[in-house]
DNA sequence: TCCGATTAGATCGGATACGATCTATATTCA
DNA sequence: TGAATATAGATCGTATCCGATCTAATCGGA
């Protein structure tokens, strides 16, 4: 179909564009996840925080954020958050002042065994392709972080 | 997706949340696009409200909110600031003084009609899985949007 | 015609992201 | 040892997102 001019000649329409259909899924799935993260008075963001803090006790601030791809400027403010909601514990380690341990606390812990993920994991309406469109996306993740990755200074 | 309870007590890995996998996928995104998109003095949302705004002429805010899952609350301040650097017109409709229309200047179309896009999809790496996985995202969000409506007030 | 309801944007406050910068601690090496 | 350097977080300013609320304009019914 012959649309005007500028949304052929290069000019794909929006809808064709990966970024943004990344960019609205993520929204969509702050969306989707608000509701039920509500109810545990969980952000979207602290609630990936505490997967990843799942994985390991004692992590560094860093180590998280290598995780999150996230840095200590955004991650600290939320780590606070948490903190403060009791979920989980910061220490400075003995040795080595210059690191914040975190770690899970039994409530964070308990709040992840509940069955929020169950809840979750339905709102994707994928089936069994879940997998599949879970892998693709890591993937793309990984090109273009790899992609930027080229530049001068650090990541 | 009939995952077992749980696959560890410890939980899945955090790489294995397709969340988590969209997530830092639009992290990622930012971050390959963000040396592109500085040299033309645009952020990542200006960049993608500049394509929905390619697609028509005198858009009016809501109408746009509809293409980007964005509200005035939202675009309000991206549009002023997009208008700031002239890229855009802002102009409030004689017919209904309510409405705010919204279209690309000459100098936002040139933008745009660069070669922007071509260098843009490279960064992705996805080869010939591009459209591929990005009607799977696209399903992914609508599927996360539609389970989003049942709940709560506005669609 | 007038008043209430609706609609379209705009504003405000809280919570991310992120570049730039700062502080405190640790390490290196002359 | 001590100054320069490096590292780990923290802080700050800017730009999104989003819920809640506000204002202005339009519409609808009595």
């Amino acid at each position: 179909m012959t649309r005007s001019p500028k949304a052929d000649s290069k000019g794909r329409k929006l809808s064709s564009f990966l970024c943004f259909a990344v960019y609205s899924a993520n929204l969509a799935f702050g969306r989707a996840y608000k509701p039920i993260l509500d109810a545990f008075g969980l952000t979207y963001t602290q609630y990936i925080a505490l997967i990843a803090l799942s994985e390991a006790d004692e992590q560094t601030v860093s180590a998280l954020g290598e995780k999150l791809f996230l840095e200590s400027n955004t991650l600290t403010p939320i780590l606070k958050k948490l903190e403060q909601s009791g979920y989980i514990s910061r220490t400075r380690d003995p040795a080595d002042e210059r690191q914040v341990r975190v770690s899970l606390t039994a409530a964070g812990r308990r709040l992840l065994d509940k069955e929020i993920n169950a809840s979750l994991v339905e709102a994707t309406g994928l089936g069994d392709e879940f997998p599949i469109v879970q892998k693709s996306v890591v993937r793309l993740r990984d090109n273009l972080l790899h992609h930027t990755r080229g530049d001068s200074k650090k990541g």
